[in-house]
DNA sequence: TTAGGGTTAG
C-alpha cells in the first residue's frame, strides 16, 4: 500500500485494535500515507497513539511531513500546543512554514506573548519570515494593544517590501485600529492599491473601535459606490450595525437587516447578537426579541444583549427569565450579564431580586463585584428609598468608589429628598469629577424642590464662578424618514409656528385633563410665567408636537434625548399618552421611557 | 508536489 490511497477507519481501527496485525501493516506505509491517516485523527488520543506507532516504525519523515505533524497538533480544533511545541522542538531546521504554524497556533489560542517571542527567535536564527508569518504577529499586537511592537513589525514589512501583500496591509489596518491608532490605519488604507471586502470592512472595524461611528456609515458609503463595487458581508454589516446602534439609526439598521436577509442564507450567531443589540437600543424590543426568539444557537453574547436590552426597557422579570433560560441551557454567567442582570432589577424596581442576585453572584458563581455591579446596587437601592444602606455599600467597597456610583446616590436622594446625604454625595461627586454643569444641577434641583432657593443661588453661583453652562439639550425625531433635531426654545424648524401652536393647542388638552407645570425645574431666577413659558419649549416637547403634527393618528412616537430627561417633561408626556392615545418611546441617556395610556415603564424613577 | 494568511457581537 502506498501514498494516500485506501486509508480508511478500517485500517485506522488495525492499527489501533491489533498492534501485531498493525505493526505489520504500517511498514507497508510510507510517510504520506501515515500523514493521511494523522490528519484522520478525531481527537489528541488517536494522533498520539498513531504518532507512537510512527516513531516505532522507524521511518524516516522528510521536514514536509514533520511540518505538517506540527500544524496539526496546533491548528485543530482538538489539538494540543504543548504537543505542538514538543515535536517543533525536535525539528533541526525548522522553516519559515513552522514558524508560521507554531505563531498562528499560540495566537489562536491566546498565547499572544508566546507568538511574539517565537517571530523574535525566527529573527534570530535567521529565518526570514514571509507574507504568512505578519498577519498572525500582527494579530498578537492588536488583540494585545501592542501599538509599539506593531508599528516595528509595520518597519520589518517595509523592509521585507511585503507592504503589497492584501492580506499583510489588512492586517496592519486591523492592528492599527485595534490599538485605537485610527490615522496610521488610514494611512495604510489610503495608500492600499487593491482593496478587498476585508479591507473596507478591516477600515470600517477601525472607525467602530475608535468609536467615530458617522464615518462609519460613511465608509459604507464609499465601499458600495468605490471602484471594485465591494459588497459588503456579514462582518462589514456588524460594524455598520454597531455605528447604528450607537447613532440610534433605526432606519439604517432596519435596511441593513434586510439586506442581510436578501443576501445570506442563514444568519450566523454574531450577526443576529448585532442586530438584538440594534433593535433594542434603537427603541425597538420586540423586533429584538423576535430575532432573539428565532435564533437557533444562542451563546453568552446573545443572552447578555436581550438581558441588558430588556434592562434599560424597564422590563426586569422578563430579563430574569432569560437569565435562568441562559443558565439551564449550560451556559455559565460572567460579570457581563450580571451587569445586565442587576441593572434590570435596578431599573424594574425589584429590589429583593436584585439583593438575590448579587448575593448569587458572588457565592455561586464566584464572580467578584466590579464597580458596575456595585453601581446597580446603589442606584436599587437608592430607588426604593434603602439611602442609607445604599451609603453603608459604598463605604463598606472594597474599591474606590467612582463618579458612576456617587451621581446615583445622589440622584436616589433628590427623588428622595435626603438633603444630608445628597449633599455627602455631591461634595465626594464635585472632588472626584467637579466640572460636570449636570451635577450641579441635580443637587440645585434637590434643594429647589424644598424651596431652598439660597442653596439653589450659592450652588448657581458656584457654577457661574467655574464658566459651567448647561450642555444644551436635545431631542430627535424620526418623521417623513428624515430625522428632525429640536433644542429648547427651538425656532429653527421651518414650521416652527406649526409647531408652537400645536404646544399652545396642547397646553390646552393637558390643563383640562389635569396637568400642572413643574416651575421647580426651572432654576433661573424669573418670574413664575416665564417658567412656565421656558418649560413648555423643552425639546422633547417641542419634538412630540412635531411628530403628533407628521404622523398619522395611533402611530408610535420614538424619541432620542442626549441628557436625562427632566421630570416636568416626564408627566407631560404621560398625559399626552393618554390624550392622543399615542404610544410614546424616549431614549434618554440612562434608559428607555414607554408612555403609554398615561403612564410610563420606569414608574416614575429614572 | 507539497501545506498556511486578513475582517464580526455583550
Amino acid at each position: 500500500m502506498t501514498g494516500t490511497t485506501a486509508l480508511n477507519q478500517t485500517h485506522f481501527l488495525l492499527l489501533t485494535n491489533n498492534s501485531h496485525q498493525s505493526f505489520e501493516l504500517s511498514k507497508s506505509f510510507n510517510e504520506k500515507g501515515w500523514l493521511c491517516l494523522l490528519k484522520r485523527c478525531n481527537n489528541m488520543e488517536e494522533f498520539k497513539q498513531v504518532h507512537a506507532y510512527f516513531l516505532k516504525c522507524g521511518i524516516f519523515f522528510d521536514s514536509f511531513c514533520g511540518s505538517n505533524l506540527v500544524a496539526t497538533c496546533a491548528l485543530t480544533k482538538w489539538g494540543s500546543m504543548d504537543y505542538a511545541c514538543s515535536i517543533f522542538t525536535q525539528i533541526e531546521e525548522p522553516c519559515s512554514f513552522d514558524y508560521n504554524t507554531m505563531i498562528r497556533g499560540n495566537v489562536n489560542n491566546m498565547k499572544l506573548d508566546e507568538a511574539l517571542l517565537l517571530y523574535v527567535e525566527m529573527l534570530e536564527r535567521g529565518i526570514e519570515p514571509d507574507k504568512f508569518t505578519y498577519p498572525f504577529v500582527l494579530k498578537a499586537c492588536s488583540l494585545l494593544g501592542a501599538l509599539k511592537e506593531g508599528v516595528q513589525i509595520h518597519g520589518h514589512v517595509l523592509k521585507t517590501g511585503l507592504e503589497g501583500d492584501l492580506f499583510v496591509e489588512n492586517s496592519l489596518i486591523n492592528m492599527y485600529g485595534k490599538c485605537g491608532a485610527i490615522k496610521d490605519a488610514c494611512d495604510v488604507f489610503d495608500k492600499m492599491g487593491e482593496r478587498s471586502v476585508a479591507s473596507w470592512s478591516a477600515i470600517i472595524g477601525a472607525h467602530v473601535c475608535v468609536e467615530m461611528w458617522h464615518e462609519c456609515l460613511v465608509l459604507l458609503g464609499d465601499m458600495m459606490s468605490s471602484e471594485g463595487r465591494c459588497r459588503p458581508e456579514e462582518s462589514t454589516l456588524v460594524s455598520v450595525l454597531s455605528a447604528c446602534t450607537h447613532l440610534g439609526s433605526y432606519n439604517l439598521g432596519r435596511f441593513i437587516h434586510g439586506n442581510l436577509l436578501r443576501n445570506i442564507s442563514e444568519l450566523n450567531v454574531v450577526v443576529k447578537t448585532s442586530l438584538i443589540d440594534m433593535y433594542v437600543k434603537c427603541g425597538c424590543l420586540e423586533k429584538g426579541l423576535h430575532v432573539f426568539r428565532n435564533m437557533p444557537e444562542k451563546n453568552r453574547y446573545s443572552y447578555t444583549v436581550m438581558i441588558s436590552g430588556l434592562a434599560v426597557h424597564g422590563h426586569g422579570k422578563e430579563a430574569l427569565e432569560v437569565f435562568s433560560e441562559m443558565v439551564e441551557q449550560g451556559l455559565e454567567p460572567d460579570d457581563v450579564v450580571y451587569v445586565g442582570v442587576l441593572s434590570a432589577c435596578s431599573h424594574a424596581g425589584l429590589v429583593d431580586e436584585g439583593l438575590q442576585c448579587f448575593k448569587r453572584m458572588q457565592f455561586e458563581h464566584k464572580i467578584k463585584p466590579t464597580i458596575q455591579h456595585y453601581g446597580c446596587m446603589v442606584d436599587l437601592m437608592g430607588r426604593s428609598g434603602m439611602l442609607k444602606e445604599a451609603y453603608e455599600l459604598i463605604k463598606s467597597m472594597p474599591i474606590k468608589p467612582n463618579d458612576v456610583v456617587w451621581r446615583s446616590l445622589l440622584s436616589a436622594c433628590k427623588v428622595h429628598l435626603n438633603l444630608e446625604i445628597g449633599q455627602i454625595a455631591a461634595d465626594n461627586l464635585f472632588m472626584l469629577n467637579p466640572n460636570n454643569p449636570g451635577d450641579y444641577l441635580v443637587l440645585a434641583n434637590m434643594y429647589a424642590k424644598v424651596q431652598k432657593w439660597d442653596e439653589v443661588a450659592k450652588i448657581r453661583r458656584k457654577m457661574a464662578d467655574k464658566h459651567l453652562v448647561q450642555t444644551p439639550g436635545f431631542s430627535l425625531v424620526e418623521a417623513k424618514r428624515k430625522v428632525y433635531k429640536f433644542v429648547s426654545l427651538d425656532k429653527s424648524s421651518p414650521q416652527w409656528n406649526i409647531v408652537y401652536d400645536m404646544i399652545h393647542q396642547m397646553e390646552w388638552q393637558l390643563k383640562f385633563e389635569g396637568y400642572v407645570a413643574d416651575t421647580s425645574q426651572v432654576l433661573l431666577d424669573v418670574d413664575e410665567e416665564e417658567k412656565r413659558e421656558r418649560l413648555k419649549c423643552h425639546s422633547q416637547k417641542l419634538a412630540i408636537a412635531f411628530a403628533l403634527i407628521h404622523t398619522s393618528e395611533g402611530c408610535p412616537l420614538r424619541i432620542t434625548r442626549n441628557l436625562r430627561m427632566c421630570s416636568d417633561c416626564h408627566t407631560y408626556t404621560k398625559y399626552i399618552s393618554m390624550i392622543y392615545n399615542r404610544e410614546i418611546t424616549i431614549r434618554d441617556r440612562h434608559r428607555f421611557h414607554h408612555f403609554k395610556n398615561g403612564t410610563c415603564t420606569c414608574k416614575d424613577y429614572w
